[in-house]
DNA sequence: TATTGTTATACTCTATAACTATA
DNA sequence: TATAGTTATAGAGTATAACAATA
């Protein structure tokens, strides 16, 4: 395809995002199912698979800003499913660890999710979605080598 | 795949979602180097495409809410990049049209973007970017089933 | 009565500056 | 001084109710 006959439609960034956002539209019906929203249940799912992490250790990998972390895991400690721990070895941070109620709701509303994404994925062969994956991670790469770049390009005019 | 090892980086959804957002982002950039967001260039490049469209078609294309539409338009037509035009057979609707600097824009900024997108595509062959744009489809095809039974199921409990 | 564009409004997600307590 | 968590706040995107003009 080239630039000349780039509609809006077939713009594959466009496709890309209609994609995501029907997707997540669907995976969000089924946080609420359990009370949960895209970020509680991601913070609450990496917590349940690696307790233990600090509050700045999550907000990296999950690419969630430091400040809207302390709302999420509010909520996630105010309703009982993880708790806050003061670190032993450097008390200004803060470990977080999932509660019972925490590790059986993540059970649960993995499950849902899974059984989600399948449905999403219906109608592709396994070797289809892993090329959809591979597909994704180039753009993903693509996209942070870009924004990389323009942060090189910002850096050194500065 | 089973959900036994559905781990969060493991979900497709997921990895969508990240790749969406890393491409928006960059698509973002662009979009700002010609003084627009994404919904005024869908907007605009919808109207160029095809001029005369109302309002209302215009946010059913494109899945924007008529009430947001308003401001959306409001700034386009405010820069001089298209005109508001009462339909003469039907004076509650307006007409949109791109103007020559509209056009003009829309041209160099679908430029930027189908160059940009080759660079989110770069390591993908041909063959692999159709199969990707195949899998976005049945994906936002299977959310749209998955929307439509979850209205229905509401529809039929009122 | 229904529809188009519009206004006002609210809610979510995200982003940044600045504070505190620790290191 | 630098970092972790926190507070407050601002912005973008999106959603709904209600109104005037028109059909």
């Amino acid at each position: 395809m080239t630039a000349a006959d780039a509609t809006l439609r077939a713009l594959t960034g466009y496709c890309l995002r209609r994609a995501s956002v029907a997707a997540m539209t669907d995976f969000a019906r089924v946080f609420a199912r359990h009370g949960l929203r895209r970020t509680t249940f991601s913070v609450l799912t990496l917590v349940t698979e690696r307790p233990g992490l600090r509050q700045a250790q999550v907000a990296e990998a999950l690419a969630i800003e430091r400040p809207n972390l302390v709302q999420i895991v509010g909520e996630l400690e105010g309703r009982g499913l993880l708790r806050r721990e003061t670190d032993a070895g450097d008390r200004r941070a803060q470990t977080l660890h999932p509660t019972l109620a925490g590790r059986r709701l993540v059970t649960q509303a993995m499950a849902d999710v899974a059984e989600q994404e399948e449905r999403l994925l219906d109608g592709l062969t396994p070797p289809q979605v892993e090329a959809l994956r591979t597909a994704l991670a180039v753009i993903e790469h693509n996209a942070g080598m870009q924004r990389e770049a323009a942060h090189d390009q910002q850096v050194s005019r500065a």
